[in-house]
DNA sequence: CAGTGAGCGAGCTTCCGCTTGACTT
């Protein structure tokens, strides 16, 4: 039995630190947090100053009482959670399990696992910071009442009936893609034309090659554009001055979760949670450094073996070693940056994986490798005719430095970026020549509006506004989602005419021609139900929707953690008003369903409106209390009550659908609570996504039922009709079905599915009935224990 | 599980931040 033992929080670290330590040590995780604020009465003691009440959730029993008996034979119990205010508390909990007195206990801290930052950590331990625990307490106590008070505001007063939730991170994620939705619903166009010259000139061969020069600025009006162009009527352009500046590029800070998920996305196209989840992986086989992080660092050993592998690939004169300092405030750099274990390491892995791998690579080389140097060339070009001039811009890459490993992605956040960049050579200008004149052209171009968030794009805004965490972002992706705040789409983009003026030949020329426009891929959309809620959150909890709460909260947690404030006076200090609030809101507030009148009905006259109903978003005709009852129909997927018409509105009401006899029963298509589906003696059939149930008709229908039903039977394996037990094929291989109930087939039988007798089936039944699976959460729901006692 | 949408009221839901597997019908 070691001496020591020493805890850590992830378990592929404790294997690391244990092989550095050797055998006086045994190193053991907590796997994260250990305990939690209990959820009965929000686990808070309001009256009470605040006072919490901490639970070891089921989850985590077993791995509490294991830490428990190996503290009591050891000699000594060594803290080593991460530092920062999370790993702290972690650390304070444990010492609350295990019984340990945190004013006497050994507290170790590192931010690489290297051998020499965790010999030096063993050789300077201190104590649990308790300041900076109750920092993390304030910030566990103040999500717990934000969340666990204003989601039951939203039960109350919106007039839908699913689990809705608010909380201090999900809320002002989904008021970021509302707003941004509405920036872009009022944003007006505004079009211009670019002015763009062809001349030719020769090149330092003497061949001939053609460059481009812009105008001097753009143009409002097709007058103005066509009034430039034939002041351009036979003039000659002479090169009046010619500019030559040398500028250099920066390689981009090494990943931090961040930004590996903002390349992950722009160069690989993975959505947030699958780069997370393929990082794990390379964490865990050993292949990268820890991988939610929010530093840009790199440790010596790791700054040393990049050197290394920069000379060995590139050569000494790609060298420059930096260390990149966090532009984040809110950065709590418990770790490294994310990097290779060993830059020595060829990647592994399925083709995913190693694609993620490489890009971390790269990127991580390309850190610690020289600065490209480039070349500029502008060129003054005098239109003799007028008074204006032409611009001619080149870059010459010098000397290409890290490009040679790694290019950051160019975001397309701005409106015109890109076009005017993309700059090739120019040929050999000398000051005074007459330049080879080919055309002019004023092309219209249109202003864009921000563009919708991805994924990756809200991750980094959330991160420049601190609010969420590394280990955070992807699950508040998902959230929003999962509570249908959000959605990620496509949207197919639109033709648009634009006019382009041609001067060529002395002649000037007009003609039209089409480009597409907004089309969107895999951006976040808010729902009705996102644009609702935000509003009225938006309406009666401004302080807590506001942009800049976190980072307010945020220094008053840091007051705690440097001593100079109270931990529960702070908290009492936000619970106050914000809990009038909740009481007002509560009291007053009028429940909201998002009503817009659509205009009547023209066969009945009554009167139709788009709103939220119980189970989303609808249309009805007519008003409750009226003897006629009102009629009512679910909003298609692409439709918005805000935006509706009366007309799409009507159509609504032309489902259910009698579309014909199929083996002369009535086929009826109708759209329910999974979607649309057609009826058929007794049996339902889901349409398949491509089939529009408000056009479907008995020629797609038909094959579909006929194929349906070959898919059901195929999917019986066996069938014991009198005892009504069925062997079926199921998504995660087959299964028993007993009346309406399912059993699994435990993993050695599942083979020799076709075969099972009768009895066979029977002793599965009976086994599953004997051992019930086993309950995942915090504590058994309230149902589970009625049914037990 | 598949024609809901009012209102009543039982019984339910809900947060953020640390960590990984367990396990699905």
């Amino acid at each position: 039995m070691a001496k020591n033992l020493l805890i850590v929080e992830s378990p592929a670290k404790a294997k690391t630190i244990e092989k550095i330590l050797g055998s006086d040590f045994q190193v053991k995780s907590c796997f994260g947090h250990i305990r939690d604020l209990e959820k009965d009465d929000m686990g808070i003691d309001i009256g009470n100053n605040y006072q919490p009440t901490y639970i070891v959730p089921q989850d985590k029993e077993k791995i509490v009482s294991e830490l428990k008996k190996i503290a009591r034979s050891s000699d000594e119990v060594w803290l080593a959670t991460d530092e920062d205010r999370e790993g702290e508390a972690i650390s304070w909990h444990l010492c609350e399990v295990l019984k340990l007195d945190p004013l006497l206990t050994k507290r170790i801290v590192f931010h690489e696992i290297t051998r020499p930052a965790i010999e030096s950590a063993v050789k300077n331990p201190r104590r649990v910071d308790m300041n900076l625990v109750q920092a993390q307490q304030a910030r566990r106590i103040l999500d717990r009442i934000v969340g666990f008070e204003l989601s039951p505001v939203l039960w109350r007063k919106m007039s839908m009936k699913n689990s809705l939730s608010a909380g201090r991170v999900q809320s002002v994620a989904v008021r970021l893609i509302v707003e941004r939705e509405r920036e872009i619903q009022a944003f007006q166009t505004v079009a211009s034309f670019k002015l763009e010259a062809w001349f030719s000139a020769a090149d330092r061969q003497g061949k001939l090659i053609s460059f481009k020069a812009i105008g001097p600025s753009r143009l409002a009006q097709v007058d103005d554009a066509e009034k430039f162009l034939q002041s351009c009527l036979g003039a000659s352009y002479t090169v009046q001055d010619i500019q030559i500046k040398p500028s250099k590029k920066s390689p981009a800070a090494p990943f931090t979760t961040s930004t590996l998920q903002q390349e992950a996305s722009r160069k690989l196209g993975y959505s947030v949670s699958r780069t997370m989840l393929l990082a794990q992986k390379l964490y865990e086989s050993g292949k990268i450094s820890y991988m939610r992080t929010d530093s840009v660092n790199l440790s010596d050993t790791a700054m040393d073996d990049i050197c290394e592998a920069i000379r060995g690939s590139y050569g000494q004169q790609y060298i420059q070693q930096r260390r990149f300092k966090n532009k984040n405030e809110s950065a709590q750099e418990a770790h490294e940056a994310i990097r290779p274990t060993y830059m020595a390491d060829p990647s592994a892995g399925d083709a995913d994986t190693r694609r993620l791998y490489e890009l971390i690579w790269k990127r991580t080389i390309a850190s610690q490798m020289s600065d490209a140097e480039l070349e500029k060339t502008i060129a003054r070009i005098l239109i003799s005719t007028n008074k204006e001039e032409l611009t001619a811009t080149g870059e010459v890459l010098k000397f290409d430095g890290f490009l040679k490993a790694y290019q950051e992605e160019e975001e397309d956040e701005d409106e015109g970026k890109g076009e005017d960049q993309k700059e090739g050579m120019l040929p050999v200008l000398t000051i005074g020549q007459v330049l080879d004149f080919k055309e002019m052209t004023a092309t219209e171009r249109f202003s864009r509006a921000a563009p919708r968030y991805t994924e990756a794009s809200l991750v980094k805004k959330l991160e420049e506004l601190g609010i969420g965490r590394p280990s955070t972002y992807a699950p508040t992706i998902s959230t929003i989602q999962k509570r249908n705040y959000v959605e990620k789409k496509d949207r197919e983009g639109v033709l648009r005419k634009y006019r382009i003026l041609v001067l060529q030949g002395g002649k000037l020329t007009s003609r039209e021609e089409t480009e597409l426009t907004g089309a969107e891929k895999s951006k976040l959309f808010p729902t009705d139900l996102g644009i609702l809620v935000t509003g009225f959150l938006s309406e009666h909890f401004d302080s807590v929707m506001d942009y800049g709460f976190t980072a307010r909260i945020e220094g008053e947690f840091d007051e705690i953690a440097s001593g100079r404030k109270v931990w529960n006076r702070m908290i009492d200090e936000f619970y106050q008003p914000f809990h009038a609030d909740v009481e007002n809101t509560l009291e007053h507030a009028e429940k909201v369903s998002g009503e817009r009148p659509l205009g009547n009905d023209p066969i009945s006259g009554r009167p139709m409106v788009a709103r939220m109903g119980r189970y989303g978003p609808m249309v009805q005709i007519g008003i409750a209390n009226e003897e006629e009852k009102p009629r009512f129909a679910k909003l298609k997927a692409n439709q918005s009550i805000e935006t509706i018409t009366l007309m799409e509105a009507l159509e609504l009401f032309r489902l259910p659908r009698m579309v014909g006899k199929f083996e002369d029963k009535d086929v009826v298509i109708n759209i329910g609570r999974f979607g649309p589906y057609a009826q058929h003696d007794g049996t339902f059939y889901s349409l398949k996504k491509d089939m529009d149930p408000y056009t479907v008709d008995l020629s797609t229908i038909g094959p579909l039922i006929l194929e349906k039903r070959a898919a059901r039977e195929n999917k019986t394996i066996r069938l014991f009709e009198a005892e009504k037990i069925q062997v079926l094929r199921g998504p995660y291989g087959p299964y028993i079905k007993q009346g309406t109930k399912n059993f699994r087939i435990p993993k050695e039988s599942q083979d020799a599915a076709p075969n099972l007798t009768l009895e066979d089936c029977q002793a599965i039944i009976k086994k599953a009935k004997d051992n019930p699976p086993k309950r995942k959460g915090f504590r058994k729901t309230k149902k589970a224990f009625r049914d037990q006692s």
